[in-house]
DNA sequence: TTGTAAGCGAGACGGTACGTCCGGTCTTCAT
DNA sequence: ATGAAGACCGGACGTACCGTCTCGCTTACAA
């Protein structure tokens, strides 16, 4: 499914798969994408941008979403890492107007809006989107309200699912209806949550 | 562009628009979506299931999701009224609670989600649903939020702006993630953002 | 199968076929097959050579051999006409002079060698070239041998079949693994089979 | 270009060619041309068959083809030798009887059969399975019909080539339209040709 | 005895063509 | 003029093989 679950890593012979070709599929993709929406994303056209035969990226991706599933783990990974240690609401405001800028500005929160459509419209989609990519950051962006809940950054009084949906939501629902995210409703919806910033 | 806009209603001569194939293909789109999904939505399949030919579509309709935005404008308009007269809190909260159900239960519902996301894969689409549905109930929100200020069913101090997208954001971005949405969701966030229902 | 049998032949609604995408794709694979043999007789090409789409090919042949087929019995038909009311035994052998021109010259006699060559490798070819070309074809020799004998032309003593066998076999023969067809050698077997030219 | 032929037989380490596989390969062949047809011969296919890695085919094989023509080589010189010593009319005759047998029945015959069509096809088949087969087998027979002239077996009225063309090709010629070869007619042909067996 | 140069199974790679599906435009005929 | 029917061009789909290549293993001769 993934470049990152080889699930049996047992020494074979013959040639390995190619790093350069893989990662000029997630490239070819992710560019394809912001330049011509989703629309325009077909295997053909990745593979035409890649130098890439058709095959090969049928060798390891079942579809084009888990191409985009693969390069948006690795990016959001990188650009948008959830705060660690025991955060406060100071670290989870930061981590918000981050989510927010990615979302309205980066390409792959592009990525991230664009798979979250196509779970509408495609059950395969949904699942896969959901067990590889929102399943687990919902977990961590858990596990990271109950730490400062635990540690005592947090107000113990908010449900931390409740203050996930109430804080993400906004986030997200400006962003798909096109509108900008301004930093007063991040802070808006934090001094709301998490409790004002006094 | 829809059903809705017969630019001159002049008298013609020759058959007027057949309204029995308007309504067969409204109905087929609805249920080949909600049957099969947004995947097995084609032209030729509502032509086919509709009984009509394709050319009859695209005389009516630029684009299947025109189609939708047609069923989504009846539906809705049926069954999710924005409250009119003088809102209160409570005549508010029902609202929400019946956009809660709409979104999770109701196919009418699933058209809405939808749209949304085709808006994220297809300027022309999200352009479109726009103006002629997010754009007009927007309004009409707020308008009704507006009302409530002015006849002082709601706290002035409240942005209209900021509580209808901290009011609806969390519900849609459930309905989105295929999450179930508890009617304490609702209440906890109309308690927060309209002030508590004392 | 073949544009020559439209089985139903009750009136329709809606556009006919377009005889010029027909013409051209048969020009077309005769043109690429001459040029280029059968190994470069693609459907594709086909397709970019008449300026025709895909599916135009594969909504009236079931194959690149019924193409074939087609062009076949439309040349043949013309430029090879087997010898009418009671033929002489040098009209047999002007058909026959005729026949192996066709077979070493003409790009219509490379159709029926490759004809001939598919049907060793394909059952399916084999079977419609028999129906649709080969069979007929032999029908009206024989027609012919045997008016040929009972009008007193030809000598009662030779078997039909055998004769026929016996004066074409060669000729493809020779054809098939690329060697000329001198006249000598139609006059020899003509002599022969039929009796001396006297 | 095939197996028989190293050109250059110097000493060398490593191992030497894998008898096994070679015959792997070739057995492969035979039965998957036998089994399915010549459309159905793919080297990837002979090589699963074989249980033979690709790569092994193409360092001893430039094609399929010559695989072919590597088991018609073998099996037409063990069933199908050419009559030795001064040949008489009743040796010929069996040869031709055995000939049409091999057409009509033998497996290799089919791919005899398969060549000459492959040969239709393709230039470089039609060069390698002149000069490898078709020709040194012609010259063979054409000189069982000196040797027969020469030593009073046979007429020396009857010139070689165009006795051989109106032996060989009826037979050939029924072999590929799928028709049987009667004994009958191989005498027939014998009789008028060789002169009667009187 | 050990280096080294093949042969070998395995299979990834860039390609081409397959036959199917659908999009959007068009043409024809009957109403 | 409208609607049903459907042919048409275009182009993406996912699959099968092509012929080339690289990998790691295993021979078996030559030093």
């Amino acid at each position: 499914m993934s470049a990152e679950s080889p699930p049996n890593p047992r020494p074979r012979s013959g040639p390995r798969r190619d790093e350069a070709a893989r990662l000029a599929v997630l490239h070819a993709a992710d560019d394809l994408l912001a330049e011509n929406g989703f629309g325009a994303l077909t295997i053909e056209a990745i593979a035409r941008r890649a130098g890439v035969a058709k095959q090969t990226i049928y060798r390891w991706w079942p579809s084009k979403v888990e191409i985009l599933i693969d390069t948006l783990i690795e990016d959001s990974g990188k650009q948008l890492p959830i705060p660690a240690g025991e955060p406060t609401v100071a670290s989870i405001r930061a981590y918000l107007r981050d989510f927010a800028d990615f979302l309205s500005t980066d390409p792959a929160g592009k990525v991230l809006l664009v798979l979250l459509a196509q779970a509408q419209h495609d059950e395969a989609t949904a699942e896969s989107f959901h067990k590889r990519y929102l399943g687990p950051r919902r977990e961590a962006e858990l596990d990271m309200m109950v730490r400062g809940i635990t540690g005592g950054g947090i107000s113990p009084r908010v449900d931390p699912e409740v203050a996930l949906d109430t804080l993400l939501g906004p986030l997200v629902y400006r962003a798909l209806i096109g509108a900008a995210i301004p930093a007063s409703l991040v802070d808006a919806l934090v001094d709301e949550v998490l409790g004002a910033s006094a």
